[in-house]
DNA sequence: CATGAATGAGACTTCATTCAT
DNA sequence: TATGAATGAAGTCTCATTCAT
C-alpha cells in the first residue's frame, strides 16, 4: 500500500520522515479510495461502515468526510476511480495488434484477466452488479463507461476477424456477449462462491479462459479439419 | 390492513370469509417468502426492511417474526425454500432424452431459461451471489444443493456426447462452466444492468442462448465442413 | 395542557391503571409536543436534544420519530399546535363585548396576558422570533396564523372606538402596533432578561399593562392643555 | 482569500501592500467581531459555524481561534464590543437639551432609531434576547451595561417633564418601559418577521415611532373629555 | 502569526426486534 | 395468532477545536 521505496543513489538526501501533515493531503483521497474499495468488495456497500474505511486508511471518521461528502459519494468515487479510462489504451493496443484474430481474441481475454479479473478492480464490477438496484445512477455510469466501450472493443475485434476471412459471419452483438459472459462469470465466481466455500470443482481462471476460447472458436463438435487452435 | 367487515344482513353466509382466514394462516409463510424474495432481489438484503416485506405480504411486522425468528433466518429460508430440489426431475428428463447431444444441449439451455432464468426463481441466484460474502453458510448450501447437481447434470450430458462420438474430447469441468457462464451472465444482466439502465444493446435471452450454443458447439472459425447447426 | 380531571360522580368506576400500551397511542403526540414546547422554550431549538424531549415525555428516542419525522417537523408541530386557531373564539368574544371601547382595550390586553402571555404559549412566540431566520417557513406561517389575525382583531376594536366617538381618529395600522408592542416586549422580557438575571427593576406584567393602557389612552400630558402634538 | 499578488513591474511601490498587511493584523479582531455579529444575528448562535465567520472575515478557521479561545468567548466578545459605553455621551447630550419635554421624548426616540435601531448595532439586542437562555452571564452583563443605563436615562427625562409641569405624575418605572417597549418591538420586528416574510402591513419605523410618541403623550381619547382612566 | 488538515465527541435518525394487548 | 407501539443499539454525518507546518 505504501509506495515502495524507490531505488536511489547514495547521494540522495533522504528527507527525514516525510512530513506527516502536508504530504498527506494529496495522498489521502487515494488511500481512502483504496481502503473503501477493498472493504466494499469484502462486505458490500451496506455492511461496510465508514469508520472502518477510515480506520483502514489510517485516519479518523471525520477525515473521510473531508474528502467525500457522503458514503454514497465515496462509493461512486470508488467506482469512478477504479474504472477511469482504461479503454483508451486498450483500444490502441488492440489496434496495433499484428497477429491473427484467433490469437487476438485469446490475448484479449487473458489480458483482461491479468489486468482486471485477478485484481481488486474486478471486485467493483461484482459490486456494481450486486448493488445496481440501489444505485441506478452508478449502474448507468458503469454501462456508459465500461460496458459500452468494452462491448465496442470486442465487436471491433470480431469484425476484424470476419473481414480477414478468419471468422465466419455471425450475429455480432450476441457474439460479443458470448465473450463477455465468461468474464462476468469468472468474476462473480471469484467474489461469491469461491470466496467463501470450499468449492467442489475449483476453477483455475487461466485454464477456464483457455477452454472457453477453444470452445467458442472451434466448437465442441467433432470435425474433419483439425482446429487451428493450440 | 384487514378489510373492514362489511355490514351484512343476518342471512349472509359467513363461510367465505372464514375460509379466506383459514387458508391465509397456512399460506402466510409462503406469502412472506415470496414477498421477501422479490424485495431482496430488487434491493439487496440490507436495504430491504422487514416492514416492507410484511406489508407486501399483507401482514404486520410483528407477524413476520412469528414465522421467522430474524431477518437473517428469513433470508436463509427464502433461499432454501426457492431452491428446493429441482434437479431430481431434471435428471430423469434428460436421462430419457432420445435425440442427438447437440439438440440435448440446446434443449437444456432453453429449458433452463424457461423454467428458471425468466422466472422469479432466477432472482435467488442473483441474491446468493450478491450476498454470498455476508452469508457463507448460504453460499455453501447453494453450492451443495444447486451448483454441484447442476454441474453434474451438465457433465453427464457432455460425457454422453463424447461417448456417442458427437463431441470431441475436452476438459469436461471447464466445458461445463462454459455452459453455465452464459446463464449466470444472463441472470445477472437481467437483474442488474437491464433492470435500471436503458441499455444500448438490449439482450434477447432466447437469441443470445441460440447464438451461444451455436458458438460453443460449432465455433467461430471458418471451416470446410458445414456445421451441423439446427 | 393536560385536560383537567372532569368532575365525576362517586359511582364512576375508576379504570384500574389505564392500560399502558393502547391508551398511549393517542396521548403520545400531545405529551411529546408538551415536552418539546417546554424544552424548546427553555433552551432554544438547536440546544434541545431530541433525546431530552423524548425523556421528558417518558418515552425513548425512537418513539419520538414514530410521531414526528424529524426534529424540524417536531418544532413546526409545536408551533402549529400551540397556535391552533385561537382567534376564532376571541373574535367572537370581542364582537359580543358591550362596554365602552376603553374597557374593551383594557380587557383585551389583560386577557391576552392571562391566556397567552403568562402561559407557556408565549414561549413559542419568543421562539419564533428568535429562530425566524432559520425557519422562514415557520415565520411565514406565524405571520399568517397569528400576526395578521391578531392585527385585524385589534384594528377592529380601535375602529369600533372611533366609530362610537370614543377615540380620536388616528393612523390605525401603527396604532395597532402600538398595542402589540408592549405585549411583544413583555414576552421577550419574560423569556429573556427576567428569566436569568435578577433584574434591577422587575416588571409586574399586570401593572405594566395597566400603565401602558393608561398612557396609550390618556397620554402623559397634563390634562387641560391641548396636546402639543406636532 | 488573500488577493493574489498582481504581477508588477520592478518600479511598483511595495508600501501599499505592506500597509494593508499591517493594518490587517490589528484590524483582525474587529473584522472577526463584525463578521460574527452579522452571522449570529442572521442565524443565531448555534446555527452559525465558526468557519463561516472566519471566511466572512477573510481568514482561516485556525486564525479565529488565535484571537478568541472558543465560540462562546467569541459570542461574548461580540456583545461586549458592540455595546461599549454609548450612554456617557447620550446622558450629556440630553442633559444639555433645552426644549420642552415633549420634544425631548420625541427626539430621544428618533435619535435611538437613527443611532441604534437602524444600524447593525440593533442586532446585538436581538441576539442577546434570543440567546439569553443559553448565556445568562451575557444577559446579566447586558442588563447592567445597557438596560439599566438606558432605563435611568429615560427615567430622568420623564422626571424632568413632571418637574417642569409638562407631564402628569405617573408610575415612572412602568412609564419607562412603555417607551422602551416600542423600540424592542421595532428591533425584533426588523430582525425577525420582516427579514423573511413579505409582511402584510410593513412597518415604517419613523412613522411608527411618531404615532407611538403621539399616543403615549396625548392618548387616544377624544380631547375635551376628562379621561376615564381608573 | 497564519494555515488548514485532522480529530472525535455528539447529534440525528433508522430499523430489527420485543411484547402487552 | 396477530398487531403495532415501543425500544435502543448502531450508523451516518457535523463541527468546534487542536496542532504540525
Amino acid at each position: 500500500m505504501a509506495p515502495p521505496a524507490p531505488p536511489h543513489s547514495p547521494t540522495d538526501a533522504l528527507p527525514p520522515v516525510r512530513q506527516r501533515r502536508t504530504r498527506r493531503k494529496e495522498a489521502r483521497p487515494g488511500e481512502l479510495l483504496e481502503a473503501a474499495l477493498s472493504l466494499f468488495v469484502e462486505k458490500g456497500f451496506a455492511a461496510t461502515r465508514v469508520e472502518e474505511v477510515a480506520a483502514r486508511a489510517g485516519v479518523s471518521k471525520g477525515t473521510l468526510f473531508l474528502y467525500f461528502p457522503s458514503k454514497e459519494e465515496l462509493f461512486k468515487a470508488v467506482v469512478r476511480e477504479t474504472i477511469a479510462g482504461r479503454f483508451a489504451e486498450w483500444n490502441e493496443e488492440f489496434e496495433r495488434f499484428g497477429g491473427d484474430s484467433v490469437e487476438l481474441v485469446r490475448y484479449c481475454m487473458n489480458s483482461w484477466w491479468e489486468r482486471v479479473g485477478q485484481t481488486q478492480a474486478s471486485g467493483i464490477t461484482k459490486l456494481v452488479m450486486s448493488e445496481a438496484g440501489m444505485f441506478p445512477e452508478i449502474a448507468a455510469f458503469y454501462q456508459q463507461e465500461v460496458i459500452r466501450p468494452g462491448h465496442d472493443l470486442i465487436r471491433r475485434i470480431l469484425q476484424r476477424g470476419i473481414d480477414r476471412g478468419e471468422f465466419r459471419s455471425m450475429h455480432l452483438d450476441y457474439a460479443v456477449y458470448s465473450l463477455i459472459a465468461p468474464m462476468i462469470f469468472l468474476l462473480m465466481w471469484k467474489h461469491s462462491m469461491s470466496a467463501c466455500t470450499p468449492s467442489s470443482a475449483p476453477i483455475d481462471p487461466v485454464s477456464f479462459i483457455d477452454t472457453q476460447v477453444d470452445l467458442l472458436l472451434s466448437g465442441m463438435l467433432v470435425r474433419s479439419d483439425p482446429p487451428s487452435a493450440r
